[in-house]
DNA sequence: CGGCATCCCCCAGGATACTG
DNA sequence: CAGTATCCTGGGGGATGCCG
C-alpha cells in the first residue's frame, strides 16, 4: 500500500529551507483547501451536525465512495473533521466538523451568496460574449 | 482556432432542456470560478486598479503567458473583467475588474483571512497526523 | 456499513515557438 | 507589448471489485 497514486493533492511542500514557517501566500492555501471537487461539499454537508459515511455519500451528488474516503482522510489529516467510530456491528462512523472547519464554512457561505447574487448577470454576459459576431471566423474547412 | 482543446473549462453546458435558467447549486458555480489555478489570483492582482497584461504576468508568480491569456478571456466572458485596448504602438491593454468581480474579491478575502488564522493549527494537525505511528505518512511527493 | 486497492481516462495547464 | 498555435504530461478522479 501507501504508493497509490491519487490523494486529493497530498504532497509534501518542496521543504522550505529550514524551520521556515513556510509560505505565507494564503491564496494557494485556500485553493488547496477549496479547489478540490469535494472538500467543501463535505464541509457543507457536515455543517448541520455529525453525519455518517453513507449519509454523506447520499448527500453529495455524484461523489464516489473512493473520493469520499480520500477527501475525508485529507480533511481529518488537516484537523478539519473528526472521525468517531462506534465499534458496533455493523460499524458506525460519524464525522464532525471542528471549529476551524465551521469557520471555513461560514466564510465560504459568502462566496455562495455572491454566486447566487450574480448568477443571472454572469449567465447573460456569457451569452452575449458567445454570440458576439466579432470572432468566430468560421474558417476554411 | 476556436476549438483548441484547453481553455479554463470553457465548455458549453450539456444544453439544459430548453431555456432553463440552469442549475441552482451555487457550490459548483463557486468552484468553477475559484478552483482554477489562476482565476482568483488574477482578480486579486487586478483588485487595486486597472492593470496591464505584462504587469499581471509579473505579479502572478508562476503563471504562463498562455494561461494568463486563457484565464483573462474566461473572466472577460463572464463579465468579471473588462479589456481595454489602446491602439498605440506598441499596443497597450489594460484589464479592469467589474463590480461583480470586486464583490467576489471581497468575499474571497474572508477565505484568505481564514487561512491565515488557521495556518498554524492546520500545519500542526497535519504533522501530528503524519507522525501518529498508526499509519505511515501519506505519500511523499 | 465503511472502507482499501487497481486500472484507466481525461483535460488543466506547462513548455515552446511564431506573429501583428 | 500582447497575444496565438501545438504538443505533451501529470495527477485528479471515475469505475469496479474485494474485505472485516
Amino acid at each position: 500500500m501507501s504508493r497509490s497514486n491519487t490523494g486529493v493533492t497530498v504532497e509534501r511542500e518542496p521543504a522550505a529551507p529550514i524551520g521556515e514557517p513556510a509560505a505565507p501566500c494564503p491564496v494557494r492555501e485556500v485553493l488547496e483547501r477549496v479547489s478540490g471537487k469535494w472538500s467543501i461539499q463535505i464541509v457543507i454537508a457536515a455543517a448541520p451536525g455529525p453525519i455518517r459515511f453513507t449519509e454523506l455519500e447520499r448527500a453529495i451528488e455524484g461523489i464516489s465512495r473512493r473520493m469520499l474516503t480520500l477527501t475525508l482522510r485529507s480533511l481529518e489529516r488537516d484537523g478539519l473533521i473528526e472521525r468517531t467510530v462506534y465499534p458496533t456491528v455493523p460499524p458506525k462512523v460519524v464525522y464532525t466538523l471542528t471549529d476551524p472547519a465551521r469557520e471555513l464554512y461560514e466564510s465560504f457561505l459568502q462566496l455562495m451568496e455572491w454566486a447566487e447574487r450574480n448568477r443571472a448577470q454572469i449567465t447573460q454576459a456569457r451569452r452575449r460574449y458567445d454570440t458576439e459576431a466579432t470572432r468566430e471566423p468560421l474558417p476554411v474547412s
